[in-house]
DNA sequence: AGCACGCCGACT
DNA sequence: GTCGGCGTGCTC
């Protein structure tokens, strides 16, 4: 087999434009994994191309060390999906390619070290059971579960397309909306929206969906924003289609990892749940691909290859020719713009599927009220009246730890981080309290007195959940109240212990962040009150009440769910604003119609396309230097016509780690016209960075600004 | 991004 | 004398 010397053009995750040549005695199919070295340290690659000569001068090319023949080579469909990624994010193919793949596979010492025997695949391959599916035997499970599931050839656990008396009974809007994913289904293609209250059952019409589409031999894709979110969904999934089911997350081992992503790429398990990385998860037999809770911004990477899940699921559906399926209770507005300009088809639940009505929402303004310690006496009566009747209520506040700041009573002093242009927030710590910096990770202990002025009067300032926690536990003795935020979640599992005695009805009151808006259905929860929620208001961020307003609707929506009679009160010193107003009518349209209007006017998403380009420097005047820099040279080039280029900033919290940090920001009417600048423009950035730039980078469709 | 090499300060 | 600081430059 072995002929003439080719050479192969390798992808390798380093942050250098285009691939590496390689010399080997055999063509290898794109989409191999190889070994190679690269200056001093060995790599795993991924071959893109087959060349007959090298684009360097050939004593620069190495030979391969090994072909990674342990998978077949990664489908075309796959590349294709990496590719416009790459592409579209302006990254080398290496930097996707590469850690997208399960840990493992990508790692040369999974192949080389002495317990490496066979490779990673090998090894999974020789135990293929896994803490996962060890821990599941153990676990009564609900539904049918075949024991033989995890082993490959195992016998498919094919649902009853006739049997759609499986599960709840739909209401009307349910079996409509049904209809028209099935339409979608029948087509074969094109991106609906599944618009539905929460509560209104739209994971009810994605497992019936889903069923469908196993019944069709098809596989199925399915996308959460949150690792939190994976266990309740695959429960359910479970219990009405069966065990051919793999989870991916980045919280897996890598050993569980890697068996999941096997057993969706060889076609074993039909079902993939996940978040965002899931995508990249090579499948045989694709049919559908659902986006759970579309407008969530988890569903954007924020380090490495700032992609977005939702966005490139639904270029990977169009690709594939398969329907997509986005759902949420308040879309992104991007998406209710295509919805609304009939790119996708848009089907709606206006009500919840249980005959709950919404709960009622009262705005309560605090410019007027006299506050203990952050709650209204509207708020306080009414959990008070919830305790009385033995219903659960949620403080819902955005803001971990004790208290925001640390202020002298006397002097100028507060608790400003050494090394972050930001506060050190108070935390309290087992019995103690420390100071933490949220941005850089810093702590130090509380100063006795102040640093300053030696005033040992120093207070703390505003609240989070844990002072919130002490208050309610001081002001209601009775009530047992139980916090759950990133601190109380921390430990590994800590966070299931937490929400199981939460939905047991261990707790009178939950104290939570944003964690606990998300997808849990509290049988008894009747009241939700919201501290705080004016502090989004005040971003810069033109998306901070879109988001705001998707947040007050989702946590609004975990009043209620089983039974009627529940309430949602919100604080606030601007009820009039529009985003306050919409909420008390539990209108989305209202708000997206005000929302989108301002966009127009403003040229802003989604009527524009946007590009952030971002420097880090020791200090900002060096990255703004670069920044305008790069402003000048962009503007002088003939792509720069229909663009509107920005002024540079530095960043709101401009010092994070000692570094600071600025960006500047490219605007344009067209998506094509952006591009075509960047990829003029780009290339020629490193040399503009050399000297006191740290590091610069592009961000396609910036999240936040 | 790694990981080298390279050329100047405080340690046994 | 050398251990090690991080500036500069390269990787098919």
């Amino acid at each position: 087999m072995a002929g003439e010397t080719v050479y192969l053009a390798v992808a390798l995750d380093v942050p250098l434009p285009g691939l590496f040549d390689y010399s080997h005695d055999r063509p290898v199919a794109p989409g191999v994994r190889v070994r190679v070295t690269f200056g001093r340290r060995a790599m795993v690659g991924m071959v893109w191309a087959v060349r007959e000569a090298p684009g360097v001068s050939a004593d620069r090319v190495r030979p391969i060390d090994a072909v990674l023949d342990d998978l077949p080579p990664m489908p075309a469909d796959w590349l294709r999906l990496a590719e416009f990624a790459a592409h579209y994010y302006h990254r080398p193919l290496g930097e996707v390619l590469l850690p997208v793949l399960p840990p493992s596979l990508r790692k040369p010492a999974a192949y080389t070290g002495a317990r490496s025997a066979g490779g990673p695949v090998c090894r999974a391959d020789r135990r293929p059971g896994g803490a996962r599916a060890r821990k599941r035997k153990d676990a009564a499970q609900a539904g049918p579960v075949d024991p033989a599931a995890g082993a490959a050839g195992a016998a498919r656990l094919v649902p009853d397309p006739a049997r759609d008396d499986e599960g709840p009974v739909l209401t009307d809007a349910q079996v409509r909306a049904l209809a028209g994913l099935r339409d979608l289904l029948a087509a074969g293609t094109g991106v609906a929206l599944l618009h539905g209250v929460t509560g209104s059952g739209k994971t009810e019409l994605y497992l019936r969906l889903a069923r469908d589409v196993l019944a069709a031999g098809r596989q199925v894709l399915l996308l959460v924003p949150e690792i939190n979110l994976t266990p309740q969904l695959e429960q359910s999934v479970r219990a009405r289609l069966g065990d051919r089911l793999a989870v991916i997350h980045s919280r897996l081992s890598e050993g569980d990892r890697l068996r999941a992503w096997l057993r969706a790429s060889r076609g074993q398990a039909d079902i993939l749940l996940g978040t965002r990385l899931a995508l990249f998860t090579p499948l045989p037999r694709p049919g559908l691909i659902v986006v759970d809770e579309e407008h969530d911004a988890s569903y954007k990477q924020q380090d490495g290859l700032r992609y977005s899940a939702r966005d490139l699921a639904v270029w990977r559906g169009h690709d594939l020719g398969i329907p997509v399926v986005l759902g949420s209770a308040t879309p992104s507005l991007e998406t209710w713009r295509h919805a609304q300009e009939g790119d996708y088809r848009l089907l709606s639940l206006p009500e919840r599927a249980q005959a709950q009505p919404l709960p009622e929402i009262r705005l309560v303004d605090t410019r007027r009220a006299r506050l203990e310690q952050g709650f209204t006496p509207q708020l306080l009566d009414a959990l008070e009246s919830r305790l009385t009747q033995g219903g659960q209520s949620l403080v819902f506040i955005n803001r971990r730890g004790y208290a925001p700041v640390l202020r002298c009573a006397s002097c100028a002093w507060v608790s400003q981080c050494r090394r972050c242009t930001a506060h050190m927030v108070l935390h309290r710590l087992g019995g103690r309290h420390v100071l933490q910096c949220h941005h850089c990770g810093d702590a130090m202990p509380v100063p006795r007195a102040c640093p300053d002025c030696g005033d040992p009067d120093i207070q703390p300032m505003g609240r989070g959940t844990q002072r919130v926690e002490e208050f309610l536990a001081e002001r209601f003795p009775g009530a047992r109240v139980l916090r759950i935020d990133a601190d109380a979640t921390r430990l590994k599992g800590s966070a299931e212990a937490l929400f199981a005695r939460a939905h047991a009805g261990e707790a009178d009151i939950l104290v939570g962040t944003q964690m606990v808006s998300k997808g849990h259905d509290f049988a008894r929860l009747g009241l939700v009150g919201v501290l705080n929620a004016d502090a989004m208001l005040f971003s810069q961020d033109f998306r901070a009440p879109e988001r705001l307003f998707a947040q007050l609707m989702q946590v609004a929506g975990r009043a209620g769910r089983r039974q009627g009679g529940a309430q949602v009160i919100v604080q606030t010193d601007y009820p009039e604003q529009t985003v306050y107003q919409a909420l008390l009518r539990h209108d989305y349209e209202r708000f997206a119609a005000h929302a989108l209007e301002e966009r127009r006017d403003l040229g802003l998403p989604p009527f524009s396309s946007q590009a952030l380009l971002t420097a880090q420097a020791v200090r900002v005047r060096d990255a703004l230097d670069f920044l305008e820099a790069a402003r000048a040279r962009a503007g002088a080039l003939p792509e720069a016509a229909g663009v509107r280029i920005h002024d540079p900033v530095p960043l709101r919290i401009v010092r994070v780690a000692r570094v600071e940090r600025a960006q500047l920001l490219f605007e344009s009417d067209g998506r094509g016209a952006l591009h075509r600048l960047l990829r003029a423009l780009l290339p020629g950035l490193d040399e503009l960075a050399r000297g006191a730039v740290q590091h610069w980078g592009i961000e396609i469709d910036p999240q936040e600004i």
